[in-house]
DNA sequence: TACACGTGGGA
DNA sequence: TTCCCAAGTGT
C-alpha cells in the first residue's frame, strides 16, 4: 500500500504541496534558531550518531550526555566496540538501564566488522539488520548521518503529528507507528531530512510536550489542526498503563573473613539479566506463609529458615545477624522490588544451585552493579544510630 | 500483538 | 504517594 493510501485509510487528510513546503521552511527555520547544542549534534560520524540514538531510547537527554561522552572517548571506533569485553561495556552502561542495549550494540559492531568491513552501512536494509536497531533508530541514523529521506518516528513525533493532524490512532499500539511513518514520508524535507526529523523531536521535547502544552507558543501553530479547532487536549490518544507488580525478597549481605562480599548472578534472561546482586531469596520460597508479609521480622525461626535456604540455593553455611538491617525498594518500569536486608557471615563455603562470587569492596569500582545492588550497598555502609 | 526490559525526573 | 513520562527493540 502506498503512503497516501495508508493515510486515506485512517482519515488523515494530507496537506497540499505548497502547505507542506511552507511547513518545512517554518519548522527548519525554528530549528536553526532554537536547536539544542548536544554533543552528538557536533558530529556526522554514523558510529557516534548510532551510540547516541541507542542511549536515548526511553532515556532523557540530560541523563545520556555524560554516558555518551565517556563511551565514545573510551571506545572511539566501531572496532573498539566490537573488541570490548562485556565487563567494560556494562561498566560504561552502569546506571543507564536496559542493559541489553549495550550487549546488542557489541553484537551489531561485530556484524559491521564481519559484513561491512567495519564501516557503518548506509543502506537502510543493512542498518535494520543490525541487532538492537529497529525502525526508529534505522531512520534516525540514516537520515541524520547520511541525509537519507527516512522517517524516525518516536514518541515525540507521534505526539506532534497527532496534534497537527488530529490523529485518532492510539500511539501506544505498535501498529500505529507505520501510519505515522507514511505521514512523515510525505512531509519530510528531501534536502534536510536529518534536521527535519530532529526538529520534530526538539519541538516535541521543548514545546509540544505531554504536559504544559501551550500551542500558541508553537512555531507551527497555523499548521496545527488541534489548535485551530481547540481540541489539542484530546491528543495524542493513549490508553492507560498497567499497574506494577510487587515482589518481596529477603536480601542477604554475606561477608567472609577476607572482607569480601557474596553476590549472585542473575539468570541470563529476565530482569537485570546476568547482573550481580546480593543474595535474594523470594519471600514466596520461604516455608512459612507469614514471612510473606512485612510483619514478624524479629522472629528467630525466620532467621533459621533463611540460613537453611541459603545453604540449599547458594551452598554456603551462614550465620545471620537477627536484626533487620533495613529495607530497600526499587521500582522498575513494570515491577517493584521490596528488599528486606540482613547481614551475616559465612561459616563454610560451598557450591549451590545459583552462580555466586566473592568480591572485595576494593574491586567494586571495576564491576557494573545495577541500581538495586547499589542501594543495598549504600544501606550497608550507613552508620547505624541507636 | 502485547509484554518484558531500567532508571530518574516531574506533577 | 502514585502516576506518567523519555530519542524503542526483541520476542
Amino acid at each position: 500500500m502506498s503512503h497516501k493510501n495508508i493515510l486515506a485509510k485512517h482519515n488523515i487528510q494530507l496537506w497540499p504541496k505548497d502547505k507542506i513546503e511552507a511547513f518545512r521552511k517554518r519548522l527548519l527555520n525554528w530549528y536553526d534558531q532554537n536547536k539544542r547544542d548536544l554533543p552528538w549534534r557536533r558530529t556526522s560520524n554514523p558510529y557516534y550518531i548510532w551510540v547516541s540514538e541507542i542511549m536515548l531510547q526511553q532515556t532523557q537527554v540530560d541523563t545520556v550526555i555524560p554516558y555518551y561522552n565517556r563511551f565514545i572517548k573510551t571506545l572511539p571506533t566501531i572496532h573498539d566496540l566490537a573488541q570490548a569485553s562485556e565487563e567494560t561495556l556494562l561498566k560504561l552502561w552502569e546506571g543507564l538501564g536496559y542493559y541489553s542495549r549495550v550487549r546488542n550494540m557489541k553484537t551489531a559492531a561485530i556484524q559491521i566488522v564481519e559484513k561491512h568491513e567495519g564501516v557503518f552501512p548506509r543502506d537502510k536494509k543493512d542498518v535494520l539488520a543490525l541487532k538492537g536497531i529497529g525502525p526508529y533508530t534505522a531512520g534516525a541514523v540514516t537520515s541524520i548521518a547520511f541525509n537519507q529521506a527516512e522517517p524516525a518516528v518516536d514518541g515525540n513525533v507521534m505526539r506532534v503529528m497527532s496534534r497537527l493532524f488530529e490523529i485518532e490512532l492510539d500511539i501506544g499500539k505498535a501498529s500505529s507507528r507505520k501510519v505515522f511513518e507514511a505521514l512523515i514520508y510525505e512531509l519530510i524535507d528531501p534536502d534536510r531530512p536529518g534536521d527535519f526529523n530532529q526538529a520534530l523531536m526538539d519541538l516535541g521535547a521543548t514545546i509540544c510536550t505531554p504536559n504544559n502544552y501551550f500551542p500558541e507558543t508553537s512555531p507551527v501553530k497555523e499548521f496545527n489542526a488541534s489548535y485551530i479547532n481547540e481540541t489539542w487536549e484530546r491528543y495524542p490518544i493513549k490508553k492507560s498503563t498497567k499497574k506494577v507488580k510487587n515482589f518481596t525478597y529477603y536480601t542477604l549481605a554475606i561477608k567472609n573473613e577476607r572482607g569480601e562480599h557474596l553476590f549472585e548472578k542473575r539468570p541470563s534472561k529476565g530482569v537485570l539479566a546476568g547482573m550481580w546482586t546480593y543474595l535474594m531469596i523470594d519471600a514466596d520460597d520461604l516455608p512459612n506463609e507469614k514471612w510473606k508479609s512485612f510483619e514478624n521480622q524479629s522472629d528467630e525461626s525466620l532467621i533459621e529458615d533463611l540460613e537453611n535456604l541459603a545453604l540449599e540455593m547458594y551452598g554456603v553455611k551462614i550465620k545471620l545477624n537477627k536484626q533487620l538491617k533495613g529495607q530497600v525498594s526499587h521500582i522498575f518500569s513494570h515491577l517493584k522490588w521490596n528488599l528486606l536486608v540482613y547481614e551475616g557471615d559465612v561459616v563454610t563455603e560451598g557450591v549451590g544451585i545459583k552462580e555466586t562470587t566473592w568480591i572485595h569492596p576494593e574491586s567494586f569500582d571495576s564491576i557494573a552493579f545495577p541500581v538495586p545492588t547499589q542501594k543495598v550497598r549504600k544501606l550497608l555502609t550507613e552508620i547505624t544510630l541507636f
